[in-house]
DNA sequence: ACGTAACCTGAATGTTTACTCATAATAGGT
DNA sequence: ACCTATTATGAGTAAACATTCAGGTTACGT
């Protein structure tokens, strides 16, 4: 959802340590009441209930409703880049087989979403976001692609032409299933051991395939050179 | 998201041919509105307009806005399981291989998703749904679980022990993932076609796969130096 | 200890919304 | 042509909401 122009930057911005505290507060109450209520029904007011400081406040620090979701958003940004940087630098650095890097990744995509599984979708698709935000969440996501499909190109056993675009696959798979999966997880027929080693399983076999061949005998447990 | 009672049902349904005109207009122009605007800013007032009716006549027919959206969810869960058991009766009429199968399915669910891509989401996700629809929306997916599950069960190559997992599998990749394109088909790497044929290629890789191991660890020492 | 900038408060404001109701128009049987 | 159930109207209502503001309280430099 994009939308109209509208005050994003604080008039005032935090000093004290006290009133740093205090912006910390709202965005983890905001994140908080976003996550149970949407962000609709998340009313300003119930965001200041929570966090414990009158609407007065709120205001002092964020120009509008829309300003928190937008920090909010920012910050899940930040975290899931540093998340991916930190698992290619594992993978590099200790020369993990294909399926384990996999399994590693979605597990960790899978404890990112754990937390709070309906905010980055109530963020992302509820939110009214201005057009520079919808770009940044964009661009994340093919930045990811593109930080996978480097990875992906130290296995011999990956034979796709176009990896970037195998990245994009995976990436979007791996968003899309672990968040399904954190949102209802008593409500899936699968433990969260035996999701996590199917999807592995499913990108593995994926990314393995060699496409012309009828049926195909994998090379299990093969490892980079 | 799962809320409070509610009036569902109209006081009174319609009788005559003009209304049940009516009735349609304004669940089009209400499926319309939800899919622009979303569910907490598609108002009753915005949805008679479009319609082209007034809005107490909105208010003849659905007792309450929510009513409204349970009506739309509920025809669109008849529209896929209807659409899923044309597509089994197909492949098992016609004899097509498990790729063919599988391309035709993702095909379908694009094709399904490609009209309104964001009014299902909205309906599941943004609007306080009551517990029997909720239910209804988890028991259909099942259902669909199941079905994929008795079609794959008819392909030797696919040689899964626990089938019906896998279906699950299958149903939410693809839901998911057809859904992700549908929406946001120009912020996309890859043409719909090639989309079509990467997505089908994953699920056959997975389905055909014969697995190396049963499980794995995610922890490091799984290969030697 | 004092002054002032930073910080906090919450009632008040104007707008938007779902929903109601008294009344008017219309269709279809007789 | 007439009668009545059905269908349509839209101004009006109460509640909920984001945001403002005038006036308090607290921390910090000096």
């Amino acid at each position: 959802m994009t939308a109209r122009k509208q005050r994003l930057e604080p008039i005032k911005p935090p000093v004290q340590r006290r009133s740093k505290a205090t912006v910390d507060e709202i965005l983890a109450a905001a994140a908080q009441v976003f996550e149970t209520h949407g962000y609709a029904a998340g009313t300003t007011n119930r965001i200041a209930d929570r966090a414990g400081v009158s609407i007065g406040t709120l205001y002092q620090y964020f120009p509008s409703k829309e300003a928190i979701a937008v920090a909010l958003l920012e910050r899940h940004i930040i975290d899931t880049d540093r998340r991916l940087h930190e698992w290619v630098g594992h993978m590099v650095a200790e020369r993990h087989g294909l399926r384990a890097a996999l399994h590693d990744y979605v597990t960790g995509m899978l404890e990112m979403h754990s937390g709070r599984p309906r905010l980055q979708h109530i963020l992302i698709e509820e939110t009214p976001l201005p057009e520079r935000v919808h770009k940044a969440v964009l661009e994340a996501e093919q930045t990811a692609a593109k930080t996978v499909a480097g990875l992906l190109r130290l296995y011999p056993e990956v034979r796709h032409t176009q990896l970037e675009q195998a990245g994009s696959l995976v990436v979007q798979t791996v968003e899309s299933l672990t968040h399904r999966f954190a949102a209802h997880p008593d409500e899936q027929l699968m433990s969260r051991e035996r999701f996590i080693n199917e999807l592995a399983t499913m990108l593995e076999a994926y990314l393995s395939y060699s496409r012309p061949h009828k049926s195909r005998q994998p090379s299990p447990g093969s490892c980079p050179p």
